[in-house]
RNA sequence: GGCCCCUUCGACUAGCGGUUAGGUCACAACCCUUUCAAGGUUGCGGCACGGGUUCGAAUCCCGUAGGGGUCACCA
């Protein structure tokens, strides 16, 4: 039989970490076994529901490179795939259970629910549904709801006994019936509630693994009690660990960043957080740490998933994302994935040749794409600005710089060796530690003390423009090391900021589509 | 609180009756070095506890403790 899965996400806020952490079990999972991923949304609450979520959430997906087979967008036999576009469906089959007398019409207010909610509570008794609207003759239910009395559908559960179902991690489940109070199928809005509308679609969809999150476990004997009063097939069930806070609660937005977006926007890359999130409960069987999604799928074994509730840990995140950027993927790659945020800062890109160098030189002083573009400023900026350590280095290099302008314009062989010699004999001549003379050169060079080799960056930023930066160091130095002048940066930053502008609409213009719309705020969202 | 699930270094994990309990991140030290990184070497640190079963338990069973989830007309 073909496998079948489903990420079945609501469009209630930000892309979520834990939904792309099911959704890769789920595809992985598919792939593994040839068969078929879908993309369901499950958009029944209408309280909760936000505009955009949906394509967001799809969008995450794309990013991720986890393709759904079929999905809202990419349609598919089984449409379709929004839930709030399927309630003739869902009526039709609580109309079954109304008729053959498994479920039946409920007409207390959300009020005297509360009420008899209360009661419990002051009684000390069990809290739930205590089945008080179940005698109401089915006749009288369907006059009153044909009068257009307000009405939940409920399903009939007993107390005697229990229910046991078979988790594919943990064995049997057994969840006593007196726990199972009656649960909505049918709200008084018209809209199915999550257990109706996930069984009846997982059933009419063909889905023959549900992979879904722990916190689903109580609630799977509803799901059962509903496949057996349809008389269906259960599918198999395999409740991964919740991902949690670093206090070990589930995660939440409150403790944690989880906004796929978020992420995205800081500069993660995709492979590296679809690879942490591949360790979070579960193992390649040779050990291995670090590896792509082929892998994966070509090695995945479900039964490897380990059940103890995984903290997401930043740190482990961005040591992740560090080692795509510095060894992962190919130096090409990097730098193409970078280029556009540098276009951002307004920052000239059409030297190949120089980005390729820059990027190398920075990778491995980066975790993230938007730490690398923040440090690649000196390459790229016109003027430099002197930080307070590179000031101190300059007004103590003053001859050091002059006698180092003189002999790198007098050098012949520019290359890395020669420029690297050539330093070397330098400082050997002057007899004095290494440091003394790079350090203000590197001041010169970045505006800086925090950056790359001297020599390559000599290299890199090429002998006229390392001529030019240390002639204008000099100068500056003769100037009496003054304060920026805050105007001028200001000036600076504008005109920089225009560039941008112009460097993200002429992109924009020659790749056709705008990108998708940069997730906003989102903060205050609930 | 009832019910359900879980429990190996600070974090992620390997282990599935016999291992000096291994790896990764983090942390620390040292090396390299021209600053910052990267890299190399080393170190730190763990089987929650108590009973069984067994010649032998991190591994199997029971109990306790701890953690988590769930008890909605949210998913």
């Amino acid at each position: 039989m073909e496998v079948v899965t489903r990420i079945a996400p609501s469009p209630t806020g930000d892309p979520h970490v834990g939904t792309a952490y099911i959704g890769l079990f789920n595809y992985v999972f598919a792939r593994r076994h040839g068969g078929r991923f879908i993309f369901r949304l499950e958009d029944t609450d209408r309280q909760r529901y936000q505009a955009g979520a949906e394509a967001r959430i799809l969008e995450m997906f794309a990013w991720l490179g986890l393709r759904p087979d079929e999905s809202p967008e990419a349609g598919g036999p089984n449409g379709p795939y929004r839930q709030s576009e399927r309630l003739a469906v869902y009526h039709a089959h609580v109309e079954e259970l109304l008729a053959s007398g498994r479920a039946y019409r409920a007409f207390e207010t959300a009020e005297e629910i509360e009420a008899m909610r209360l009661e419990q509570k002051r009684l000390n008794k069990p809290i739930g549904y205590d089945g008080r609207g179940r005698d109401l003759p089915p006749a009288e239910q369907a006059r009153r709801h044909a009068a257009g009395e307000p009405n939940v559908v409920r399903l009939i559960t007993t107390d005697e006994g229990s229910t046991t179902f078979r988790d594919r991690l943990r064995g049997d489940v057994t969840i006593p019936n007196s726990e199972i109070r009656d649960p909505v199928l049918m709200k008084s809005d018209g809209y199915p509630t999550y257990h109706l509308a996930n069984v009846v679609d997982d059933h009419l969809m063909g889905v023959t693994h549900v992979i879904r999150a722990e916190e689903w476990v109580t609630s799977t004997p509803i799901h059962v009690l509903l496949y057996r009063a349809f008389d269906w097939d259960l599918p198999e069930f395999i409740h991964m660990p919740l991902l949690r806070n670093p206090d070990r609660s589930k995660v939440s937005k409150r403790k944690l960043d989880t906004s796929v977006d978020s992420y995205r926007q800081q500069g993660f890359l995709p492979e590296a957080l679809l690879n942490f999130l591949a360790n979070m409960g579960w193992s390649m069987p040779d050990g291995r740490e670090y590896f792509g999604m082929k892998d994966m799928t070509a090695e995945f074994d479900i039964d490897r998933v380990s059940l103890g509730g995984p903290v997401f840990d930043l740190k482990k995140l961005r040591s992740f994302n560090a080692k795509y950027l510095r060894d992962i993927l190919p130096l090409e790659e990097v730098a193409g994935r970078v280029k556009p945020l540098l276009e951002d800062e307004g920052y000239d890109c059409s030297d190949e040749d120089y980005l390729l160098d820059v990027v190398d030189v920075l990778r491995p002083r980066a975790e993230t794409l938007v730490e690398l573009v923040d440090q690649a400023g000196y390459f790229f900026r016109e003027t430099l600005r002197y930080d307070e350590s590179a000031r101190k280095q300059l007004a103590s290099g003053q001859t050091f710089l002059q006698d180092i302008e003189r002999e790198l314009s007098m050098l012949e062989f520019f290359d890395y060796d020669g420029v690297d010699d050539m330093l070397r004999d330098y400082v050997q001549e002057q007899a004095v530690p290494m440091g003394k003379v790079l350090m203000p050169l590197r001041a010169a060079l970045t505006g800086t003390t925090n950056a790359p080799g001297v020599t390559d960056l000599i290299v890199i930023l090429g002998k006229r423009e390392s001529l030019a930066r240390i002639g204008k160091a000099l100068t500056f130095i003769d100037a009496g090391l003054p304060d920026d002048d805050p105007h001028r940066l200001l000036e600076e930053e504008k005109a920089r900021k225009a560039a941008a502008e112009e460097a993200r609409k002429s992109r924009v213009k020659s790749v056709g589509a705008p990108p998708a719309a940069p997730a906003t705020g989102g903060k205050g969202s609930r």
